[in-house]
DNA sequence: ATGTTC
């Protein structure tokens, strides 16, 4: 019998396979995809996302998004939530890049303001923001300051001269995330983060210089402050090879752990250790540094950027209006409040979102004030050379899925397949002639991250913005890519 | 994603 048939539909776009289907599962599994990925779903992912529901203390379904794919243990487009008094942590809910996410800047700046400039702005963007497998950073980082870095994230940036104070107050957790303790982040995890911060890194992560193309709906445009036509920067990256390390480390402290604590889980890749245990609190405080570190890396790509442009159009990054969005991470596991029961009590969860948005709805104390009313920015990289997507988080993500949604397209193609498939050359033929200025460090990695080794990322936003857990609010279009 | 097989 074809695992698919296990898969029962719930209602439009919503798809649950019953904990009957595996004797461990505690919760039902509940995929959020239209009828095209669910015809087009994986089994190895069926199999983690019930993979999952069998851990310790999960709460109510194990969740995969519209972008659901295979990962490591977990998959990719996954959510997983956990008692804080009987579940677990597990690295691999989170994955190998700890607070890898998106910064979104907004200009006041048009097209044809830019149009001039293109040329020097793309060589320039490219050689003021280091990028590539193993780049490092332009800045020389004293050993004793990268526990400072791990420790303060984005606020150790801004108090060392990259980017504004006010900055901070758009980005998820400020740039800082409590409990991070760099004590126990390895002396090798800091060894391969001293050289690298301030680098993009390689694969999917990019830097793009983008305009808004579309508004989907005026009033929450108007909240975030995007204007149909504008210049918008969007950098994708994350913890780079300090974060690898952290969780590198720490599955194997949880390999251990999960023996010694005598967990029953059907994927060794699933390694966790209960909430209350050391190995447990020793983890998420690393990865909590680990996710310091991607916002300060952030914080330092967007203030090279701001002078980047400040260089080639000659007016202040103030003057061209550019201030923060919204920073989201999309691999990090985090302790929120939810309303779980029919009773309206609410729990202390630590959420995992592998490969997922937080998409918190209006109201929500996390959300910063300016956005409270609407709910927080859901900021969707697409694939190289095609759109991204602004969205808002609602209230239906709260009640559905712990207040998440999607993270980006999906690879469908695996890295070695999209190397045969497509060439270097093509790829950027294509985009110069769709007016996309491209710049990469290596052709291999251009052909690995050709648009059509992706899902379509219009379909993943279509479905969350259909299902309602998270709302679209504008479409941005490259005009400049530089990647690793 | 990643000093792309410590």
């Amino acid at each position: 019998m074809s695992i698919k048939e296990n898969i029962n539909k719930i209602d439009e776009n919503i798809w649950e396979i019953p904990s009957s289907y595996k004797k461990q599962m505690k919760v039902p599994a509940r995929l959020y995809l239209n009828e095209e990925g669910i015809e087009n779903l994986e089994e190895g992912a069926i199999e983690q996302v019930t993979n999952v529901a069998c851990l310790p203390g999960i709460q109510k379904f194990s969740l995969g998004l519209p972008d659901i794919h295979f990962g490591y243990g977990f998959p990719i487009g996954g959510v997983g939530a956990f008692n804080m008094n009987n579940g677990v942590v597990s690295p691999g809910g989170v994955g190998f890049d700890i607070n890898c996410g998106v910064r979104m800047i907004r200009s006041n700046l048009s097209e044809d303001d830019l149009k001039p400039y293109i040329t020097e702005l793309t060589e320039k963007l490219f050689k003021n923001i280091p990028s590539g497998v193993g780049s490092k950073g332009k800045i020389k980082l004293l050993p004793k300051e990268i526990d400072e870095v791990l420790n303060k994230g984005a606020e150790w940036a801004v108090n060392n001269g990259y980017g504004w104070k006010e900055d901070l107050k758009f980005l998820e957790e400020n740039g800082r995330i409590k409990n991070a303790d760099s004590e126990v982040v390895s002396d090798k995890a800091k060894k391969r983060g001293i050289p690298q911060l301030g680098s993009l890194g390689s694969g999917n992560h990019f830097l793009e210089v983008q305009k808004v193309d579309e508004i989907y709906n005026e009033k929450a445009a108007k909240i975030f402050k995007l204007k149909k036509g504008t210049i918008t920067i969007m950098v994708h990256s994350g913890s780079r090879g300090c974060g690898h390390q952290v969780c590198s480390d720490y599955l194997r402290k949880m390999d251990k752990a999960y023996k010694k604590y005598k967990l029953n889980i059907p994927d060794r890749q699933l390694a966790c250790a209960p909430l209350d245990s050391e190995e447990a609190q020793d983890y998420l405080k690393a990865m909590y540094a680990a996710a310091n570190y991607a916002w300060a890396n952030r914080q330092m790509i967007v203030h090279w950027v701001r002078e980047t442009f400040e260089d080639v159009l000659g007016k202040s990054a103030k003057d061209m209006g550019m201030t923060t969005v919204y920073d989201v991470a999309h691999n990090i596991a985090k302790e929120e409040t939810h309303i779980v029961n029919k009773n309206g009590m609410k729990l202390n969860l630590l959420v995992h979102r592998k490969g997922a948005t937080r998409a918190f709805g209006p109201g929500r104390s996390e959300v910063p004030e300016d956005y409270r009313e609407i709910g927080q920015p859901v900021l969707i990289p697409g694939t190289m050379g095609t759109s991204s997507y602004v969205l808002h988080g609602t209230e239906i993500a709260m009640e559905n899925t712990f207040g998440s949604t999607a993270h980006g397209a999906g690879r469908i193609l695996s890295r070695s397949k999209a190397k045969k498939e497509f060439s270097a050359d093509e790829i950027k033929e294509n985009l110069l002639s769709k007016g996309i200025q491209v710049k990469a460090n290596s052709d291999p990695v251009l052909a690995e991250e050709a648009p059509g080794a992706y899902k379509n990322v219009d379909q993943v936003v279509k479905t969350s913005d259909k299902l309602g857990i998270a709302k679209l609010v504008a479409k941005v279009t490259p005009l400049i890519v530089t990647k690793g």
